[in-house]
DNA sequence: CAAGAATCCTGTCAGC
DNA sequence: TGCTGACAGGATTCTT
């Protein structure tokens, strides 16, 4: 989001075009129409939801799914036509912003700025993990008496808002919390290390991301390196870094849970 | 009601 | 080189 400001935020839209009508979801017919012309005057997101303001009261809601991705180039550049380019806007200060999404796996969906929260894909979303307000106890009361997986609880958005597989596997690693472990014996004492893990895992995640949609802005630009700071994820076989060194870690296991890879340590996190 | 499975879609990679 | 199957950063809907 922070990518897309920079080159959006305060600027006009001279053309916005989108080249099929569906994603996740049918976009709604004129969205391309309303964007084109109009002043983005603001961002702010939600979860993993993007809300792009525009003056004239619309908002622009936008999900990149799994594949989805945004290619910042300047308008002058030459484009070797991008595949799964479904939607273009060209500004009026000559850059031009695509999403890209193969699996369209993503969202758009155009809705009255005051009625953001009203929205059925953002009603009932969970509390901001960087918020003040999300707290242990928070965290532990929206745990409380579900027989559920906590690696599954922390998947679900309404639980807690814009943790994707790789921060729960990478925040209960850090917590020394087992990821089969019931989410309703997360309230108390483990709460009380879970939250400032997920809130840690989160803050460097983004400090990374963050300089690779500065890097979109190249035509050939790298995807970020928060992938090179992963403790567990990915890392199956290999020896953690918070075992002591005798006797040796057992290795990172990969298992599945929920239909999603899970890794953690065996040693570390109970 | 809650939890797991199936589902949408395309690209990539391992194995043959 | 080419084919097949498994799997992938998500989230909703269907089953159990």
């Amino acid at each position: 989001m922070r990518g897309l400001a920079a080159r959006l935020d305060g600027r006009v839209i001279r053309k916005a075009t989108l080249s099929r009508g569906d994603l996740r979801r049918v976009i709604p017919a004129g969205l391309a129409a309303r964007l084109t012309g109009a002043r983005v005057t603001s961002f702010r997101r939600r979860g993993k939801y993007i809300l792009m303001r525009l003056d004239g009261g619309d908002s622009l809601l936008l999900h990149l799914g799994m594949s989805g991705r945004m290619a910042i180039r300047p308008s002058s550049a030459a484009h070797p036509g991008e595949k799964h380019e479904h939607l273009v806007i060209e500004t009026e200060d000559g850059w031009r912003i695509g999403l890209i999404d193969p699996r369209r796996f993503g969202l758009l969906d155009l809705l009255p700025t005051v009625e953001e929260d009203a929205h059925s894909l953002l009603r009932g979303m969970g509390p901001e993990p960087l918020d003040a307000a999300f707290t242990p106890a928070v965290l532990g009361a929206a745990l409380s008496g579900k027989r559920t997986p906590i690696k599954a609880a922390l998947l679900d958005q309404h639980v807690v808002a814009g943790l994707g597989n790789i921060y729960v596997s990478e925040a209960l690693f850090r917590a020394g919390i087992s990821p089969r472990r019931l989410a309703t014996s997360i309230p108390g004492a483990r709460a009380e290390r879970l939250v400032p893990a997920i809130k840690a895992t989160l803050t460097e995640a983004v400090a990374a991301g963050g300089s690779s949609l500065r890097d979109y802005v190249q035509p050939d630009g790298e995807l970020g390196y928060f992938q090179h700071a992963w403790k567990v994820y990915g890392r199956q076989g290999l020896a953690c870094e918070r075992c002591p060194g005798v006797p040796p870690c057992p290795g990172i296991r990969q298992m599945t849970q929920a239909g999603r890879s899970t890794f953690f340590c065996p040693r570390t996190q109970r």
